[in-house]
DNA sequence: CATTCGTATCCAGTTATTTCGATATATAAA
DNA sequence: TTTATATATCGAAATAACTGGATACGAATG
């Protein structure tokens, strides 16, 4: 584990009162932190990253209807066949759509897996509050 | 609705072959979009969001130890306080944190509701693929 | 009431994302 | 083999987000 800062152990001390619980306190944090897999965690923002756009929620919905081509989707969403294009491309890699290609069309669909359970998800936290 | 663009009808009837049934499958997939609440979409966008950071899936997986002042997740975090500050307010503007005063600290927990369940659906999703 | 400490906010520099026209590529039709 | 069509990719401009130092603010402490 990297080095603890002296600042840190001082502020936690002041926090807590006690000196050796403090270095055991930070050490704790730390440790929680440093066990988390950074590769992972950076797989993982990717996923929120692309959902984290209403074009992008929006095509996530219409797939929910099956699977689509992006002339369809463009149509659905209005927006340029360029920039369409491109949100798919992000929601595919990071693993929320999957392509099939067929002739000049290349159709899109929902990845099996948690995309539905997310977005329903998502909603009903709101509703909670 | 908005009007329907004779390009994408045109488009449409090149894909389905049949004219009417083009417009038809034009409306349909209009009608989809339309139907999406805009206003809902782009706070679901912000949960996501907010959710889209390494540093701040970090700071969520210490909330579910329990609740922790900012210099304490600075300190696990490896951040400066500033830093740190923000990124706080931002998970809190999207309702996945909750804050409470006490004295001259703000301690953060994690937002009763789906905030968990969120985190272990996106550690889901990349194990079935 | 001056000082210290914990936090939030402001600011400026940097970096990342979005957007869309233009172009490239690939498939199919003529 | 020329042409049309569907999609992807490039490039540049506009926008948004992250970062960290400096500062402001409010609560405790002396």
């Amino acid at each position: 584990m990297a080095c603890i800062p002296k600042e840190a152990v001082h502020r936690m001390t002041r926090l807590i009162g006690d000196a050796d619980r403090a270095v055991c306190k930070v050490e704790k944090l730390r440790s929680i932190t440093s066990k988390l897999d950074e590769k992972e965690i950076e797989v993982e923002a990717e996923v929120f990253k692309a959902m984290a756009d209403p074009c992008r929620l929006k095509i996530l919905s219409l797939l929910r209807e099956g699977e689509l081509c992006v002339c369809e989707i463009m149509v659905a969403v209005d927006r340029p066949q360029s920039s369409t294009s491109h949100h798919l491309s992000i929601l595919k890699d990071a693993g929320l759509i999957k392509e099939r290609k067929d002739g000049r069309w290349s159709l899109y669909r929902l990845a099996e897996g948690a995309v539905i359970e997310m977005l329903n998800l998502v909603k009903l936290m709101k509703e909670d509050e």
